[in-house]
RNA sequence: GGGAGUUUAGCUCAGCUGGUUCAGAGCAUCUGCCUUACAAGCAGAGGGUCGGCGGUUCGAACCCGUCAACUCCCACCA
């Protein structure tokens, strides 16, 4: 069949795919290989795949295709993550907008089950993604958050962890969405840079005298004030009735005489003490702080420190509560109004001053955010984070690149703070809390054994209880990925688990460093009593070529779908991988996959050469190409180039230096094979090819195909069976990667000196605009007969020339071109301008007596001779007889100028 | 405010234990080629005080200090 002019990926992506599921290549059971496992980091079930996704998916995919084609019994697990509140949002807006449903007018089973509707719908378009994308993942292993046994086990560990002290119900400052009436997780709330005003006034002290009794608010104390007073700056004044004290610096000059003093809260006329803290910054404002702990993270912790009330001024909606006393049932923002009113006309309003300053925003609603006390539940930390962080801190994990993100994991998990699990949403994994009539509350995975519970703890029959409303954050789920995919916690025990567990590698972005791989550190070390991968491998952030984050908004995001169709996927993966140094972030440009298409081309074309001499092999005995060295010099050369780089690459994989490796196998295949050995074993046209040599080459095209098809799947399976006939099931993608061969430095000297000829003749030919007609008579002198067999056919070939001659002397009028124990002479007819060779040859000259002038300086360097380490010593005197015989030759060459 | 990272050619980045074959690659640009696999190609060329300054060293892109610019994470100053 004739092969098309380019490669063309489509139909070749979708042969593949189709059959390497049909084998079933990439289904996984435990067996006697070692195992080589990697669970994928669950996309958000209603997502679409995005560079970031691309990106380490393709990672993966590398990872696990290397592996299994190298011995290993490979195993990636897909599945996908119930995303609570991504997803529930989006369930929550396409009901509004498609349907015309609300939430709020749903019962809870409406809207699962709709929810449920829109996964089936939409679940699958990123598997479809994945596999588009080659992955070679076991899809018989498929996992979901929100499967039966998944959301088990889930619920066991909740309820295990709750009957083991590690997860209470307390109260905390969570941020409220006051227009959805929720909870907000603090990455749902975007902080901006907005325009706000501070108001400053004026809070009294209050007359000692008065003082007596408590500042609770149900009993207002009208107390005197004195004619004394202390400006506070605020710009949320509204929350002035909710104050419990007024902070200022324990070093503030200004306000020492204030101590043991109380200050009135306007308004209200509360009396509150006066607090001192360091966290109060004398600089700002007036370097007084009122202080709300129900309305302010930092008053809240200061509240929690010096033992304050906290009066809640607040309703869910945001509007002002029964404690505010004033303005109650009116808006907040309405209230700030009234507020600044109401202070001014009493005076206690000094100034305004505008000034910026960050807000926090729901990503959901738009609304401000409303710092807010609210009970949840919690997971203590302290104990997990310190298994978790000597399990990094020892070396059980390792992080790559390096150890750089062990600093930020390190802190985070020392400055650990008690996770907060609960949501106030539907979607996902239902809190196991049973409540009865008088807020009692039990744990237990089901409605029955909260009863028995009931029953052992109060004596209580046939209690009526109602089920926690709240559900678990997603993490809570996701932290048991590497360990429930395989049912480790379900079904504790099974085979599964104790083969594929703990994992290779993971590998993620590193903005989720905290809300995943650490907590799937604790969980592993909670339940596996086991690390749950080996490495970890954090990838940068996909960005544009600007350097701007890839977002929606922005539409800077390319869709992975129609990238793959102008380009094919292994151009995709190839444009991804080239240039993404590990852990740093990446500037993705469309034309990296341009490149990746160029490079499909180039191994096309390279099949198709190789192909077109597949029927002009001569075998030995016909006599045509006796007279040619037995030992091929090229097919010599080129094992070596190779198992050289077949080294290399193995180390870049140790090392998790993809893109490294990646460059590496791209220049052995487009410079090395290309460029250099196929041309030099080319036969003439129409001529035929020594068959040896042939078989090497198509030997040689596979092992190359080996090396490349963890990044490139398709083409390199698709150029192996187009190299030859293959049996059934001898399949690129299972093919094992054979050992490699030691390596014979002297060969790949030859080879250097070798190209290093043919870029000087080619040089002389362009500079002198020798045409192909032109005649070149070249003359290789050497001492040694079989260093002139091995340049004798190759060169000839590449200047085209008439004759060659074996001499051991120049011919006067030759251009001649000095070696390692071998010279060049080209004759022509025409006239030779040896100008710019001759410019070049000095350039380098010069270069090299500077170079040996600074080996010479170095040797004759006391301390250096005696500091330096006895093998630099020994490589710098060899360089110096390495310069000195370039020295030599270069001199030699100009000469014959 | 705390922490981390980055800064090398016009652009994106390599450069692993300091040692002039280490100042590199790819892309882009320019020049010449439709040479019998490939113009999505081939053969060449230009382009950099390795962010600034100072130090350590026989020797610094590499180590130390300092300054500057940019990026990210954490905290969220009323």
């Amino acid at each position: 069949m004739e092969l098309s002019k380019n490669f063309e990926p489509s139909f070749t992506e979708s042969k593949w795919t189709a059959h390497w599921k049909a084998k079933g290549y990439f289904n996984s059971l435990p067996d006697h290989r070692p195992p080589f496992t990697v669970v994928i980091p669950p996309p958000n079930v209603t997502g679409v795949l995005h560079m970031g996704h691309t990106l380490n998916e393709t990672v993966q995919d590398i990872l696990i295709r290397r592996a299994r084609m190298n011995g290993y019994n490979a195993c990636w697990v897909p599945g996908s993550d119930h995303a609570s509140i991504a997803t529930e949002a989006k369930v929550v807006q396409m009901l509004e907008t498609e349907k015309g449903i609300k939430k709020a007018d749903l019962s809870r089973e409406e809207f699962l089950k709709l929810a449920f509707e829109w996964k089936e719908k939409y679940g699958n378009i990123i598997y479809h993604q994945i596999e588009k994308l080659g992955c070679s993942v076991d899809w018989n292993r498929v996992n979901f958050t929100m499967d039966e046994h998944y959301y088990k086990a889930v619920i066991n560990v909740f309820v295990d962890l709750y009957n083991k002290g590690l997860i209470y119900r307390g109260a905390r400052m969570i941020n409220w969405d006051p227009s959805a009436k929720t909870a907000l997780s603090d990455e749902e709330v975007e902080y901006k840079e907005i325009q706000g005003t501070l108001y400053y006034v004026k809070y009294f002290i209050a007359d000692p005298k008065s003082e007596a009794g408590s500042i609770k608010y149900e009993k207002p104390d009208f107390g005197s004030q004195t004619s004394d007073f202390i400006v506070i700056a605020t710009q949320r004044p509204e929350t002035i009735m909710g104050d419990t004290a007024v902070c200022v610096h324990p070093e503030d000059d200004r306000y020492a005489h204030l101590k043991g003093k109380k200050v009135i809260v306007p308004l209200v006329n509360r009396t509150v003490p006066l607090i001192f803290d360091e966290f109060v910054d004398k600089e700002f404002g007036t370097g007084a702080l009122k202080i709300t702990p129900a309305h302010d993270i930092n008053d809240y912790n200061l509240g929690l420190k010096h033992h304050l009330e906290i009066i809640d001024t607040l309703n869910e909606d945001g509007t002002l509560s029964e404690a505010a006393q004033v303005f109650v049932g009116m808006d907040r923002f309405e209230a700030r109004k009234k507020t600044i009113e109401k202070l001014k006309a009493e005076g206690l309003l000094i100034k305004e001053e505008t000034y910026s300053t960050r807000l926090g925003f729901s990503q959901r609603t738009n609304a401000i955010a409303e710092p807010r006390i609210s009970t949840q539940w919690f997971v203590k930390m302290k104990e997990p984070a310190s298994k978790a962080l000597e399990a990094v801190l020892s070396g059980k994990i390792k992080i790559h690149p390096e150890e750089r993100f062990s600093a930020t994991y390190k802190y985070w998990l020392e400055n650990v703070k008690d996770w907060c699990i609960s949501r106030q949403l539907w979607w996902g994994q239902r809190i196991p809390a049973w409540y009865d009539a008088e807020g009692r509350f039990v744990v237990a995975t089901d409605e029955e054994k909260a009863k028995e519970i009931f029953n052992t703890q109060y004596s209580l029959r046939n209690v009526q209880l109602k089920q926690d409303e709240d559900v678990l954050d997603t993490w809570f789920s996701s932290w048991l990925w590497p360990i429930e995919v395989f049912k480790g916690i379900s079904d504790p025990g099974n085979k599964d688990i104790n083969y594929y567990y703990p994992t290779s590698v993971l590998v993620t972005g590193q903005d989720i460093i905290f809300f995943w791989v650490a907590r799937m550190i604790m969980a592993g070390m909670e339940y596996m009593q086991q690390k749950p991968f080996s490495d970890v491998y954090f990838t940068g952030m996909v960005r544009d070529k600007q350097g701007r984050k890839m977002s929606k908004q922005l539409g800077n995001s390319p869709d992975l779908l129609e990238l793959i169709d102008r380009f094919g996927a292994d151009a995709v993966r190839f444009g991804i991988m080239i240039a993404s140094p590990a852990g740093n972030d990446l500037l993705f440009d469309d034309s990296s996959c341009e490149q990746g298409r160029n490079f499909n081309n180039k191994i096309w074309n390279a099949l198709k050469l190789v192909k077109s001499w597949s029927e002009r092999t001569t075998s030995e005995e016909s006599g045509v190409l006796n007279d040619q060295p037995k030992e091929n010099f090229a097919t010599a050369w080129f094992e070596n180039r190779l198992n050289e780089v077949k080294n290399d690459v193995e180390k870049f994989y140790k090392d998790f230096r993809l893109s490294e490796a990646l460059k590496n196998i791209y220049s052995l295949i487009w410079d090395d094979f290309c460029s250099w050995y196929l041309e030099w074993v080319k036969p003439g046209f129409k001529q035929p090819i020594e068959k040896e040599v042939y078989e090497k080459t198509v030997y040689f095209f596979e092992e190359l195909m080996q090396l490349l098809h963890p990044f490139m799947p398709f083409v390199t399976e698709e150029i192996y069976h187009q190299l030859k006939e293959r049996k059934d099931g001898d399949d690129l993608t299972i093919k094992q990667i054979p050992e490699v061969r030691s390596l014979k430095p002297e060969v790949l000297q030859q080879g250097k000196l070798l190209k290093e000829a043919i870029t000087l003749i080619r040089d002389v030919r362009n500079k002198n605009n020798l045409k192909t007609k032109d005649s070149i008579l070249l003359q290789i002198e050497t001492k040694n007969p079989g260093l002139y067999k091995l340049f004798e056919s190759i060169l000839s070939k590449q200047v085209n020339s008439k004759a060659t001659t074996y001499t051991l002397k120049a011919e006067s009028g030759s251009f001649t071109l000095v070696g390692n124990k071998v010279k060049f002479h080209i004759i022509t007819n025409s006239e030779i301008d040896t100008s710019t060779q001759k410019q070049k040859l000095l350039k380098d000259l010069e270069y090299q007596k500077g170079f040996l002038a600074s080996v010479e300086k170095k040797l004759s360097n006391e301390r250096f001779m005696q500091n330096a380490k006895p093998d630099v010593v020994e490589s710098e005197k060899k360089k110096k007889t390495d310069a000195l015989e370039k020295i030599h030759l270069l001199q030699e060459s100009i000469k014959n100028l």
